[in-house]
RNA sequence: GGGCGUUUAGCUCAGGGGGAGAGCGCUUCCUUGACGCGGAAGAGGCCAUAGGUUCAAAUCCUAUAACGCCCA
């Protein structure tokens, strides 16, 4: 074993060795209560980013973690078609390698060079799920493009529509002019922009007047259908009901009164413009108003648009303003921050327009998935994401699901010009069925969520009631990121319980958002940034695994180096304590639970407590205390004081104690190596490998020993997850052991502040009436000697006991144990009076804060009475403390302790 | 505008009614037979502000402020 972890080779290895065996496949017909998790799809153009890499983290945790538990798990991996970003680089690829538009080439050709995209570059996210480790069932990845779930897609279409949820109609839609489509609300992403707030006087029909609106949008005024005040606003009330004159314009429209006019915006009047604006299309259904279109789809003004026609919208507004101030309508402007929406795929500012879509109404599918939460069946994790879940789902708007692109299911809906007939089918249809005429397919396909939605059931073979689909469905956990509880856990639920007709998961886990390090978002376009493959590369799968899990507490959390560079060293740690302890026992060491001294049962009883803690951790999904309370257990407990105080007896010359502390040296490394696996699959498989008992054959391949005694799995991922032993909890050790390190410490900490010489063997005392309070001392002498480089010479109940001498004391508070350190010829007097004023100034401290306490009646009379007890104990103690100090100052000071 | 989260050591963060914790950084020391990606000993904090509840508040409540995220 190197003497550093080194993961790179290892973690090639042991993957390709995972796969070769398909250990990750999921075995339908083993035994065991079924566990199943669909992975997000990502993105087939994508690349690994940190939250997928949090995110798939997370699930391979769970997904180990309940293989070991003997669950028949099943993590079903795949990738999502995304089709404007898909038909995007398609697009993209097309203009640089043969200069055409995807226009030029037809729309059957064009598809089938996205489908040689995919099989070229689809699976690099795959890829790169292996490099994290992910134990994801790669034989039986899916893709939402594949044949048997584009048959799932129609079904669920054509069933929707006959039961009236989706339908087809003219409506207000956001549209995107760069990728000449529309998408859903959920698709806009509003971001701030510096406008101005124009103010535009319309002339008053019948009066020498004008009503003055505020708007952003200028360039809209053609299509003006109304003018709105609000029915309360003293201001307009003479208005209501006259007309006003559109300006640049001889059209005469309405002057209505409308609620949702904001009497403190601008003027507190406003221009309808149905057409063009979401919140005047609701006002113009509500008043019956016309609409009237002026911009294309393309985001230029219409031919009809006069002086205006064919310009781009900023050239529009420039112009219009111009042309108001001729028409001397033009008051002024001020300048305004407001939020405009914006594609999510392509940042192109989105242009509402009236357009004939595809619409799902939701309120129907939306009762079952709100009782669905409401209820428990669906619970989410942290809790509150239910209620944001809940909010969205009661508040819920017809959903536009089609779009205006080449790759993605088309929608399976047939068009007959000669007699107007539509057909919605899951087969093609022969003709009309009407006249029997030609049928023309529609264009449009679906948003990809629409697919999506289906994911948990459509990957397991639905609709047909495969045995992956009565096995693994519902499935156990979802796991994902909080920007997409509406895009997409929201109808996961609603077509969950539609069409397989149970919810689609039981829990939902809402892991955090990794921000950057200045606390926002990462971008790209700051360069902010950072690829979980080059930190993979630099320190490791498992570190970046563990670090990442490690700072996961809060809902935003800030990425940071150090915590990848702590789970680096962690690895590290953990590899070499194994080697310690590999290299270190004996020929023929086996693992074997047999404790021999205090240490052996207090590591056994925390051990056991651990793995309670870990088994409650991960089942709560509080992974970030997993890690924090593994790592503490392996650092701080297991190396710091069980493998040091375990070295007096390895080396030593006692053979039977050798064994023994072989034996639970192999034990406890062996059961941490368990509780650790899922977290850090990589470097605990391959100490797993080195193992006694275990032969690692020339090709780096594990075959298990023929004469194993323990009959182990060859590969610690299909080895149980360990359980607590109730029988080894000894409170007793755990208390002997913490006497043990609380001397070990004072006399550390007390010999370099009195700088004695490393090389000085210090004699030490122990004072204790109680002798078995001292007892673990004494019997791990040798251990105490290495530990704090000093004899304990003897254990007496009084101290009067102790030959006279100068000592140093080291008190355990509590536990009736002193310690008492010889200085004779080893100290100054000038160190030892300072180091006991600092004493007595702790000492004093301690006192007063006890004294006030207790003296307060209420605290007496109020507080449980342990807690007075336990006051009261401290305040012995510091009492025993001063005078204690008091007597050694005056006989080594020669003089009496200066008062406070 | 509404909702949620955060505010604790120089930095990044745990904790969550009864003596403030980690990692990194800092100081001093250590080629002790697993590990310098290590070991030992230290320094370092009015737990954002203001009120309240309580015998007791960093912790619970209410406001305020700053920062961030989501939704409209």
């Amino acid at each position: 074993m190197a003497a550093r972890y080194l993961p790179a080779e290892v973690e090639q290895r042991l993957m390709t060795q995972w796969l070769e065996a398909s250990a990750f496949r999921a075995r339908i017909d083993a035994p065991g209560e079924p566990y199943s998790i669909v992975i997000p799809p990502p993105n087939v153009t994508g690349s690994l980013h940190m939250g997928h890499a949090l995110n798939s983290t997370i699930q391979d945790i769970l997904t180990r973690y309940n293989h070991k538990l003997g669950r028949n798990t099943l993590w079903l991996v795949g990738t999502d078609h995304a089709g404007i970003a898909t038909q995007n680089k398609v697009e993209v690829a097309l203009a640089a390698e043969v200069g055409k538009r995807k226009e030029d080439i037809g729309r059957a050709a064009f598809e089938e060079r996205v489908w040689e995209w995919r099989r070229a570059y689809g699976s690099t996210i795959i890829h790169q799920l292996k490099r994290l480790g992910c134990s994801c069932d790669y034989e039986r990845e899916r893709f939402t493009m594949d044949e048997a779930y584009q048959k799932a897609v129609a079904r669920v279409f054509v069933d929707l529509y006959n039961k009236g949820d989706i339908y087809r109609d003219v409506y207000l839609v956001n549209w995107c002019t760069r990728c000449g489509s529309a998408i859903s609300d959920l698709e806009v992403e509003h971001f701030e922009r510096q406008d101005k707030l124009y103010y535009v006087r319309y002339p008053v029909e019948g009066e020498d007047d004008f009503l003055t609106v505020a708007t952003t949008r200028p360039e809209t005024i053609l299509g003006d259908t109304a003018v709105a005040v609000n029915p309360r606003d003293p201001r307009y009330g003479k208005y209501v009901g006259k007309r006003a004159r559109v300006p640049l314009t001889d059209r005469w429209v309405p002057i209505i009164a409308d609620e949702h006019v904001d009497i403190e915006f601008g003027t507190g009047a406003l221009k309808i413009t149905p057409a063009h604006d979401p919140d005047d299309f609701e006002i113009g259904l509500r008043h019956k108003l016309e609409s009237i279109s002026v911009i294309t789809p393309d985001g230029r003004m219409i031919a009809e648009a006069g002086e205006l026609a064919g310009m781009d919208m900023g050239q529009a507004r420039d112009v219009s303003i111009s042309l108001l101030e001729k028409e001397g309508l033009f008051v002024k402007d001020e300048d305004y921050t407001h939020k405009v929406g914006h594609c999510y795929r392509c940042g192109t500012v989105i242009e509402p327009l009236l357009s004939l879509q595809w619409f799902m109404n939701m309120e129907r599918l939306v009762k079952p998935a709100i009782a669905a939460v409401e209820d428990g069946r669906v619970r989410f994790a942290p809790e509150r994401w239910g209620g944001v879940y809940l909010d969205w789902m009661r508040g819920i708007r017809p959903w536009c699901i089609s779009r205006q692109l080449w790759w993605g299911h088309r929608l399976p809906v047939w068009y007959c010009d000669a007699c107007g007939e539509m057909v919605v089918s899951t087969v093609e249809p022969q003709g009309c069925p009407g006249c029997g005429g030609e049928l023309r397919r529609e264009e449009d396909v679906l948003d990809t969520w629409f697919s999506s939605a289906l994911w948990p059931f459509a990957t397991l073979g639905w609709p047909e009631q495969t045995p992956e689909l009565s096995k693994y469905y519902p499935t156990s956990v979802l796991s994902t990121a909080r920007d997409i509880i509406y895009l997409w856990v929201a109808r996961m639920i609603m077509t969950g319980l539609e069409f397989p007709g149970d919810v689609p998961f039981k829990d939902v886990i809402i892991h955090p958002t990794i921000m950057a390090a200045d606390g926002r978002r990462m971008s790209k376009s700051l360069g902010t940034g950072v690829d979980p493959l080059e930190l993979i590369d630099e320190y490791g799968a498992d570190a970046t695994r563990f670090g990442l899990v490690y700072m996961s507490s809060v809902q935003d959390v800030r990425f940071s180096n150090e915590r990848i560079e702590m789970g680096r060293n962690f690895a590290n740690k953990i590899w070499n304590a194994s080697r310690f302890v590999l290299q270190g026992v004996p020929e023929g060491a086996r693992a074997a639970a047999d404790p021999e001294t205090a240490a052996d049962r207090w590591i056994l009883s925390r051990l056991s407590a651990v793995t309670a803690d870990l088994i409650r951790l991960y089942e709560s999904y509080d992974f970030a205390e997993a890690a924090r309370v593994i790592y503490r257990f392996v650092w701080n407990e297991f190396c710091d004081w069980y493998v040091e105080m375990a070295k007096a007896r390895l080396y030593g010359q006692d053979a039977t104690a050798r064994d023994r502390v072989a034996g639970n040296l192999l034990f406890v490394l062996e059961h941490l190596l368990g509780l650790l696996h899922p977290l850090m699959p990589f470097v605990t498989e391959e100490i797993y490998r080195h193992l006694p008992g275990m032969q690692v054959e020339a090709d780096g391949r594990a075959a298990q020993e023929a004469a194993s005694p323990a009959m182990r799995p060859a590969m610690l991922f299909e080895a149980p997850f360990p359980r607590p032993e109730p029988a080894w909890s000894d409170s007793a050790a755990e208390k002997a052991m913490d006497v043990f390190a609380t001397v070990v410490t004072g006399l550390r900490s007390t010999r370099e502040e009195l700088e004695i010489p490393r090389a000085t063997v210090g004699r030490v005392w122990l004072v204790a009436p109680r002798p078995e309070a001292a007892a673990a001392i004494a019997q791990q002498s040798e251990s105490f000697r290495q530990l704090c480089g000093c004899e304990c010479v003897d254990v007496v109940g009084d101290e009067a006991d102790v030959p006279a001498g100068r000592h140093a004391s080291i008190e355990v508070p509590g536990a009736g144990v002193t310690a008492l350190l010889d200085l004779t010829d080893l100290v100054d007097v000038e160190k030892e009076k300072s180091r006991l004023l600092s004493r007595a100034a702790k000492a004093r401290q301690e006192w007063a804060r006890s004294q006030a306490k207790l003296g307060k009646e209420s605290f007496v009379a109020r507080a449980p009475a342990e807690v007075v007890e336990e006051e009261r104990n401290r305040l012995a103690q510091a009492e025993a403390a001063l005078a204690d100090i008091s007597r050694r100052y005056r006989e080594r000071v020669g003089e009496e302790l200066p008062p406070a």
